[in-house]
DNA sequence: CGAGAATATAAACAGGATACTCACATTCAT
DNA sequence: ATGAATGTGAGTATCCTGTTTATATTCTCG
């Protein structure tokens, strides 16, 4: 009970000690982030990953017990930063605008380098029944940060809930399809971002 | 020159003539959009398709030459609707909340039988070097009702068409989220996404 | 009715891709 | 220098895929 391992490590084969497997691991992460980025989950295969992480499928199961295991590494790395940008957003108590700014800022410097990992993550990639809790768990505490920017800049305490969702999911909307479209860092489309967070949250509640 | 095809019908290997392979064929089709919005392009294989519809695969590739021609036929069919929906809501001059309700029916309506369909198409699908035009006119098209619609409810022709994208890809977004989470007809969540658009129409231009 | 056309069937094929193992080579820490 | 840690990649076994084809059934129309 000396030393405690922060995180579980996701489910490995064997803890890499020296430097050398630390990076073979980050590598093989790394390349796994992107093949699942560039060709789907359809063409997300082990083979491919190993090769293009420059390393051989036997060092790959020498830490990841199965696909899935590292499905499951690339995911808990990009929540985790994903997490921390909204956190961060939505910290402190900052002017609407700022927080919007920030907020996308951040958002499209998570999705520049794998830009449609987080779809694929999010719609194509299966996980193991242990992996749903965590996946769940992301999502609940997601929608607790963009429900308290919400509830900071609204009086109405009413659909607080919903609006974080819907604020979300058209956040995540607009910059997925930018990203389809390599229009990820056009600036006139994040400033029309922008203006339709604040419009969205600061809006007089018209009626419907 | 008597009688017209109006549409090319797709690339099928040959024209359905009675009411009976019509079916099929309509069968095909439907069979292949439920089994692409459930198991994803990973798992859109022809063979599966044909059990879904009931029919033998013989009798698929007799009216559809390849898997891609399928794809197509799938994607013509869907688009054909969801652009249906858009150019009907931005039709005549109605006011602002108007056009967004009949919008967001409409919209949810297009994506409520085939929930993940219209991102299946868009994001994993492949398309033969011919389809990628009719994607793109497709993508046009979308957009021109898009900026139409905010062109008509906003004084400003500046960013016009960026503007149109934002929200396009933004309704996308919440609708997508809405489907995966089987929350398509929570009625909030329509009245949000309602108020979400007009805002963000009718906003005043917060300064950025 | 009946002949030929249209439509439907499903077994079979050929080929490729896949996840994963294993016996062995190399490099590290001490 | 020795054992542990790390790396290798050909090989295996399995499953699946898209597609064809030879045959059976149903329809149309004179």
């Amino acid at each position: 009970m000396s030393t405690r391992i922060a995180k579980p490590a996701a489910r490995m084969r064997k803890q890499p000690r020296q430097a050398r497997s630390i990076a073979t691991v980050e590598a093989i992460i790394e390349a796994g982030a992107h093949v699942l980025s560039e060709l789907g989950w359809a063409g997300f295969s082990t083979n491919k990953v190993a090769e293009a992480a420059g390393v051989s499928i036997g060092s790959l199961y020498q830490y990841f017990p199965d696909k899935l295991a590292l499905v499951e590494a690339i995911r808990r790395r990009h929540f985790d930063h994903v997490l921390s940008v909204i956190r961060e957003a939505a910290a402190d108590e900052k002017p609407l605008k700022q927080f919007a700014r920030e907020l996308v800022r951040g958002m499209i410097g998570a999705h520049s380098i794998h830009p449609t990992l987080h779809q694929v993550l999010l719609d194509e990639a299966p996980g193991d029944r242990g992996s749903r809790a965590a996946h769940a768990s992301f999502q609940a505490r997601y929608l607790e940060h963009y429900a308290a920017a919400v509830a900071q800049y609204r009086k109405r305490r009413k659909d607080t809930e919903t609006m974080a969702r819907v604020l979300s999911s058209a956040v995540e909307g607009v910059i997925h399809n930018a990203a389809r479209r390599n229009m990820l860092d056009a600036p006139e489309l994040q400033k029309q971002l922008i203006e339709l967070i604040c419009a969205y949250v600061s809006g007089q509640g018209v009626r419907v």
